[in-house]
DNA sequence: GTCATACAGTTCTAAAATCGAACTGTCAAT
DNA sequence: ATTGACAGTTCGATTTTAGAACTGTATGAC
């Protein structure tokens, strides 16, 4: 498989991955969320390469994440902004940090900590049920194919239920 | 920035992206997700080399996302199966999922849809304040430090609020 | 006993991606 | 005339990944 044809898979999770799915991207991207618009800012700030901040950069204008829109003429400038589709990458974003503060924090505690304005406390991003809004669980979740999946002939195989014949099973 | 630093970045979401953040992680943890367990399952669903992916499924156990369990003796063969910490990536794959299926279909639609066990319905994950229960919008956070932050003169530079001085500024 | 197959890797070389540093070009300020 | 800010581009060296073959245990068929 190669990374271009990621997003022509019939799975939405693979296609996104396609997009943002690289270690960098997904830090320019933190960046976006933390207000940096330039590639001079991106760059101090990550410590990326030039060339591969201004590959990364094209590539999500391309995919419609980023806008690049001229801040000064002469000489011509630009700022990255996140459109609509890059701003609905939140949640991607709120999820990997929920589940670094649950996991991967040292004794010291979260580096950073989110306020809902709406209501006024720091908060916690909790995923839930658009029909029911209860919280979701892995367990509790049927998945089952959509009108874009590929029919059982076109689909990669997976591993069949574990039966190992006549084989001495573990303990 | 090396890529075993990121762990240790005062930043939730880059300590994240060293963990799962490539492309071939988080494909593999999808397979994990829909019940592949097996080297052959996750090499055949994903094509990925075998070099590979013995690599980063002994990188997944290390950091404790995957158990490693014999199903078998002789030969010893094992299961890689999804810790707590593992299944607590589920809100990540579900936005990772729900932001494909909203920016990256085709005119067929859905690759697959998810029910919702408890209410019986067909669902969009939605991510809420644990606190007021109101969906997130990033425009509605506001971030600041946390105890385990840096202090500003450890923190990286970001960029300065625009002020270009008295260039001649575009329409 | 011999052969083919399943499974879970490991090893090796070639190709691709990334790093690190220097270079280009426009313009403002000094 | 020189320096610095900014937004890139270029290029050789290093690191990762791809692709394919190989290893080793064990089973079932013949």
């Amino acid at each position: 498989m190669k990374w271009d044809e990621l997003e022509q898979e019939p799975c939405s999770m693979a296609r996104t991955i396609g997009v943002i799915g690289d270690r960098w991207t997904l830090l320019i991207l933190r960046e976006c969320f933390l207000r940096t618009r330039r590639f001079e800012g991106f760059q101090s700030a990550l410590g990326i390469t030039r060339h591969l901040l201004a590959e990364r950069l094209k590539k999500l204008v391309r995919q419609g994440v980023l806008r690049r829109i001229p801040y000064q003429e002469s000489p011509k400038r630009h700022e990255y902004i996140l459109t609509q589709k890059g701003l609905d990458l939140y949640p991607i974003m709120m999820a990997l940090v929920h589940w670094g503060d649950t996991h991967m924090v040292d004794e010291r505690g979260r580096p950073l900590l989110h306020q809902h304005r709406k209501c006024g406390k720091n908060f916690d991003p909790v995923m839930v049920c658009s029909e029911c809004g209860e919280p979701l669980l892995a367990k509790e979740v049927h998945t089952h194919p959509g009108p874009g999946a590929r029919p059982p002939s076109e689909r990669i195989s997976r591993d069949k239920p574990a039966k190992p014949k006549t084989r001495k099973q573990a303990a």
